[in-house]
DNA sequence: AAAAAAATTGTAGTTTTTACAAAAAGTCCC
DNA sequence: GGGACTTTTTGTAAAAACTACAATTTTTTT
């Protein structure tokens, strides 16, 4: 379905805007795009679908797809990345909308990014629908990618450094219970920048949601490191009293 | 022109998503709604146009209106608010794109929201198109807005004050010489908190794009102030460092 | 000449950041 | 059982940044 040749620059070029029949404008769509970050030991990767439909068929593309015309913006997110992936439960946030005229061959498709970020051996993404397979890609070497993909992947990774530090994304990828180290390794993997030790500990001692706990790590061939874990609440009063974390 | 009637849920719950013919995606529309701030002496305000068409006839509203199916979105939100307020070298940045199924009576649109930060007295915004009237309101008293604009505003207000400290958005309010008093008269309204007059002084002194000139204030009645400008090249070399300006 | 207003500079105390060093707590291996 | 080893954890001293004021300067007004 191409464009209708209906409208054309000309007419539209007149200035009189009554002269478009509202219909006109009714025949475009949107899509969603997620875009899922997946930590693991210190690896930053994205999860990838192989399209198995037209257009671009056979290509690595962002899960995403055409919104329902019934369905929120935000529902449909969850609903595309469900539906080819079969990952639910994964906490997603709006980064930004992309509307070149020609992204999408079909016809006119904006597209608007979601973001999220997950520890990669939390979830099993399996293809469905249309997607005929589902990978990890390292952030680092990425294949060539449906429509402008690339374009939003970029984007996506700006915002990720963004928010990360605000919201607390990372409480996605931590464990129940997680040493300093592994916290730090997080932000230094995903800012790509170094941290001093004890310097980010006394940044973290500082912060009252992250609770140290009495245990320690089992297991290490090495002094054990203390464990702490994450308490949203505490974290959500300081967010509510203007604080903001940060680096 | 109503959602089409074709599309049930239940059909769609068949989870057999080929059986929807594209076309049934291809009915929906977008639009895009522009946020002007206008700054003038310690007020803030934003530039709403009273509707001259249905819906929400003779409601305020933010300037906005549906994307041409040729259009860039960029694009459109330059030219809509060219249309409607006559407006144009306005910068905007795109902020949030809202997308409830019911907020658009006519069918299913969804709008991005671009804002952006002027000079009350340097622009004059002139109702065309199907704009009744413009007029600044006070960001403190707003009248009853058309559609979701309240939240679409409150959004966009919550990312200026974000965005006007990392981008120089403020570059567009200051004239060409500015006073330190002037500038940090742009902060305190816009982020509603006050500041040290000294301490703010200092922490200016250590950035180099604003750069004090050989001239001082005329025309007031107490010692004048010496003048500023503000060097975009510099700006963007510290950006390109990496360097990140606030407060 | 003094008063008023606002710009500008200074300063001392506090807090935060930074870079680095030292100590501590385990395991591993002989 | 005692170093060697690895990583965590604590410490520290210097530098930088922030904060709350106070004092000084420069101009106009009375």
């Amino acid at each position: 379905m191409a464009i209708s040749k209906k409208i054309s620059k000309t007419r539209i070029e007149q200035d009189d805007i009554y002269s478009i029949p509202i219909d006109e404008f009714f025949k475009s769509a949107f899509s969603v795009d997620c875009v899922i970050f997946g930590y693991h030991e210190r690896e930053l990767k994205v999860l990838l679908i192989q399209r198995g439909t037209d257009p671009f068929q056979d290509y690595w593309a962002l899960p995403g797809d055409l919104v329902y015309p019934y369905e929120d913006l935000d529902d449909s997110a969850k609903r595309v990345l469900n539906d080819l992936t079969s990952l639910s439960d994964v906490a997603m946030r709006q980064v930004h909308t992309f509307g070149k005229v020609n992204r999408h061959p079909l016809g006119r498709v904006i597209t608007v990014g979601y973001i999220a970020l997950v520890e990669l051996m939390d979830i099993n993404p399996l293809p469905s629908k249309w997607a005929k397979q589902t990978k990890w890609h390292s952030i680092k070497r990425m294949p060539k990618l449906a429509f402008d993909h690339k374009e939003i992947l970029n984007e996506s990774y700006r915002a990720l450094k963004d928010i990360i530090v605000a919201e607390p994304l990372w409480s996605k990828v931590l464990p129940e219970k997680f040493t300093l180290t592994e916290f730090q390794a997080i932000f230094e993997t995903i800012l790509q920048r170094e941290f001093d030790k004890g310097n980010f500990r006394k940044k973290i001692n500082g912060l009252k949601f992250l609770i140290r706990l009495d245990e320690s790590q089992q297991n290490v061939r090495h002094r054990p490191s203390s464990l702490y874990r994450f308490d949203a609440k505490l974290f959500k009063q300081y967010r509510d009293k203007g604080f903001v974390f940060e680096f």
